[in-house]
DNA sequence: TTTAGATTTGAACGGCCGTTCTAATTTAAG
DNA sequence: CTTAAATTAGAACGGCCGTTCAAATCTAAA
């Protein structure tokens, strides 16, 4: 019920659609309302009557893909039994689903004096939504004895600025010929945190 | 001798001084000829007798930094006796002179697709610097028997992300306050490559 | 002092960008 | 069909930006 009148709703999704994958492509500063508008097919001022402007809706489309994400992630996560598993699934979820591009060009509207307050603090606070989620993991990891107890915090920035770090070179690399490497560092962190030695 | 006429060298720095302060403050694209003309008191037309444009004025200085970044670490590397001095060492180089928002403000000329691919090619060429010390370093703990055999590509790889993760930290941090966090990285990396186990 | 060349300025141009506004068109309900 | 509201287009504006250029000023040597 409550059925939309127009199909205003879908327009509104082809514009994202395409404002996301420019954003990635080109950055925050780069890509103007004018390729939006031309990308989605509808006129500049109409994406005005859709959105406030062009922070907002990038500010909209990031949090959106952080949400994403961490969904996908809530639902894979229940075919992993034990938290070491979880942490390796989430070396490859990070991968192949953390979208790095998109994410990146935010750093571009955060450093803009220009940028309303609001914004960039919303920005920052994407941060802690994959934080919270290997947080998650390492906590239940201890909980159920496979990790030592150790400094939950310091492990979890150790783990997320690895990621983050290895994201970067989705950039260069195909995603396929990353993984190794991205097993390897869980590896080596588990080293660090696991019962029993190595 | 060549005593230089004029001290326009002079003048050049000063430009590249500001140039360098805001680039790494406001990010490339919003960093405009006219602010480095306004913060470095030149006019405008003049930077452009010094260099060709913007473009190529960014890369120079990334290049410089980036140069400078490795000569601070030649000279104080031979302070180090082993290897694995040497990583706590540069993790502390890397902390406190690796100019993270400079080099980052390298992503968004480089997502550009006006940018020419030389001025691409050259700052992604500035990655292998940081890599190269990474790789000597981790050579020698190899050579020197203080560390395992192992794929030292990886490791360099590895190792460069993480630091490089750990730096996006100084936006929001104290320097001082994240010491702790490098070593404490270099403490779980070493575990996996220094012989004799833990 | 003259002069050629180095340095510096400031105005100007063309272009693009974010945003606004008005008017036209479409929709669904009465 | 009428009508009021929702949707869309397209023109327009003010502003900033990178770059160019001609002219002015300064320097050092002759």
């Amino acid at each position: 019920m409550n059925k939309r009148r127009y199909d205003s709703e879908k327009t509104k999704v082809v514009i994202m659609d395409h404002a996301v994958s420019l954003f990635s492509q080109k950055g925050y500063n780069q890509t103007s309302v004018g390729d939006i508008s031309t990308a989605s097919g509808y006129s500049k001022g109409h994406i005005y009557y859709h959105f406030e402007n062009k922070e907002k809706l990038f500010v909209l489309l990031s949090q959106q893909t952080m949400q994403d994400w961490h969904n996908k992630w809530l639902q894979k996560e229940c075919i992993y039994s034990t938290a070491t598993e979880k942490l390796y699934g989430m070396a490859m979820h990070v991968l192949y689903h953390y979208q790095t591009p998109l994410l990146r060009s935010g750093q571009e509207l955060a450093s803009n004096p220009k940028s309303s307050p609001e914004s960039v603090q919303q920005l920052y606070n994407l941060a802690v939504v994959p934080m919270g989620a290997y947080r998650t993991i390492l906590q239940e990891g201890i909980d159920k004895g496979e990790f030592v107890h150790g400094n939950i915090e310091e492990w979890t920035v150790l783990l997320g600025t690895w990621l983050g770090g290895l994201c970067q070179l989705t950039n260069t690399q195909e995603l396929k010929a990353l993984e190794p490497l991205f097993n390897q560092a869980i590896t080596i962190f588990l080293k660090e945190i696991k019962k029993g030695g190595i």
